[in-house]
DNA sequence: CCCTGATTCGC
DNA sequence: GCGAATCAGG
């Protein structure tokens, strides 16, 4: 018995058979075992089986390049889905008001840990709704546009 | 990414 | 003769 697994006729016999059968290169070389779907590939085209029945061969192979390097080519499209741009707007630390000093026209941005004593809220000029400028940056942000949205099941 | 066959060429 | 590497495609 043969170590090296070589094209015995018995072998060349099945791979002929199976070949004309239809059955795909790697499914072949599973079958025999021992040879690569190339090595079934290759000997195929030595025994000159290679167009099949009906082999529907669209492409023609290229003459195969001398030796250049693909030049990877470059496509120009629009670029896709940026994140739209977040403001974000330096926030002030600490807030000037507590809950019972906060007036109408005050931003209610709270800072801290409601629990603790030191919570409280911004109490700066509000001038988005409840909130000054930096926080109405972060509680009113942009929404995705609504074809994004829909595309995200979000709609 | 998986797969297909085709081709080249050093061994 | 052999088949890995590499190719063009699906």
């Amino acid at each position: 018995m043969p170590r090296s697994t070589s094209w015995t006729d018995d072998r060349i016999e099945i791979l002929t058979q199976l070949w004309r059968d239809g059955r795909s290169a790697s499914a072949i070389a599973r079958e025999l075992g021992g040879v690569t779907r190339n090595a079934v590939i290759g000997k195929v085209h030595r025994l000159g089986l290679s167009g099949r029945a009906t082999p529907a061969r669209p492409g023609t192979r290229r003459p195969r390049a001398p030796k250049a390097e693909r030049p990877a080519a470059r496509s120009r499209r629009m670029p896709v889905a940026k994140p739209w741009p977040v403001v974000v707007e330096p926030v002030p630390l600490a807030g000037t008001s507590d809950v019972a000093s906060i007036g109408p026209h005050m931003c209610r941005w709270p800072i801290g840990d409601p629990r603790a004593d030191s919570f409280a809220l911004c109490g700066r000029a509000a001038v988005r709704g409840a909130y000054c400028a930096p926080h109405g940056a972060i509680a009113y942000r942009p929404t995705a546009p609504d074809h994004l949205l829909r595309l995200a099941g979000l709609r």
